[in-house]
DNA sequence: CCCCGTTCCTGACGGAGCATCAGATACCTC
DNA sequence: GAGGTATCTGATGCTCCGTCAGGAACGGGG
């Protein structure tokens, strides 16, 4: 175990608020917070999160909290950050591992499915990372670009060799930002007698004829 | 004292926090209290929005707030019942006032257009109602699906003419959704280097493919 | 004009959560 | 098992919350 050199912006120095560099005691603690925040976030607004509540579903104190975060939104940001490390390459792996040749159709289906399976398994998380991208924080606005950069240029990739009409980035970020808001308000058209089957046909097809130009 | 038997929906028994009905003062007062909300939320996260600071902008105190309202969360919902009330009948009409046979082009542009305007315009109070809907709080998924209705079903019935192929349902619902998002987040596709005119275009090409089956 | 009832507003307060620090505790190394 | 470092927490001052009781503004009748 060479000494970290954390050249690399990844492993940033992630430091304890009086400075230290946290330990593996220490990280295991800053981790439960980021878990015990995803959980609240079941079931809690997200106005609603205090830090004390934190605390104690991560069973430990408040100022522990302050040691590894200086408040909730810095541990939403972390999470968000965690979710596009461990993602950006499967949700790009996601449109570029497919046969667009040999199955166009089945192949718009898996990528509709897997992003909204992406996206329902952590909404909690990405709700607040649009929020706050919406909201104009930029540090969670380039979260947000490169979670999603991955996704958006495999299907600028893929349009641009179909020389659709239009142009090829408006289509893909179009299609990606689509997919994020069905999966976000997947309950609210269920309500309107839509079943997922259905909501992933159309979907399938949109990014069909969007990207690929079948009609 | 008798039983204030308020019928009708629109004219909800709206009450000062001490059961008062509010005169022409407290109405205006009420409102004065909305509008400062609003404004804030133009430069305030909303989960940095407090009472003090709405009543500050208001030119009044924080206990004239809580005779109003309960809660910041209860005034979002006021300003989001208040522009469903005002918008919905509009949002049909951009979709039913169009020549859909003579320019089905023209006509989708004129939606897309129509619909990015209002969201860009009215974006804080509608990124709040979205989050809101996704936390599963239902008074203001109630709102937000009857703010969209219009426009959903007159979509829908646009489709089901048409005879499209797939759920005009689903399909309708979809395009609605993704023109919200395509809104919430014009200034991510811009940065990709998406012009807001390209923008449109894309919106409009994806509304006329999917609900007018016209390549 | 003043009176007086109603409507509306606010100063003041106890309580809850925030954010900080100094000191206590757990862990590791030798 | 002693010493040093990493980690945690009780205690604290402070901001904001949410609720009164009482004061100010309005408006209709004399």
């Amino acid at each position: 175990m060479s000494e970290q050199t954390t050249d690399e912006v990844d492993s940033q120095d992630l430091r304890a608020s009086d400075g230290r560099v946290p330990g593996r005691r220490g990280l295991a603690t800053r981790q439960k917070m980021l878990d015990a925040t995803g959980a609240l976030l079941d079931t809690v607004a997200y106005r609603d999160l205090k830090v004390v509540d934190i605390a104690r579903e991560a069973g430990t104190s408040p100022a522990t909290f302050y040691q590894y975060f200086p408040d909730v939104e810095s541990a939403m940001l972390a999470m968000a950050a965690d979710l596009g490390d461990s993602w950006y390459a499967d949700l790009s792996k996601l449109i570029t591992n497919r046969d667009w040749e040999g199955d166009p159709d089945g192949s718009a289906h898996r990528v509709a499915d897997g992003m909204l399976e992406f996206w329902t398994r952590h909404k909690p998380v990405l709700r607040v990372l649009d929020l706050a991208s919406m909201e104009g924080d930029l540090r969670f606005r380039e979260i947000r670009t490169n979670l999603l950069a991955g996704a958006t240029e495999a299907l600028m990739d893929l349009a641009a060799e179909r020389n659709i009409p239009g142009d090829p980035m408006a289509s893909a970020g179009v299609v990606v930002g689509m997919l994020a808001h069905v999966a976000n308000h997947q309950h609210g058209l269920e309500r309107w007698g839509v079943s997922h089957e259905v909501l992933v046909d159309t979907v399938a097809g949109i990014i069909r004829r969007t990207i690929l130009g079948v009609t």
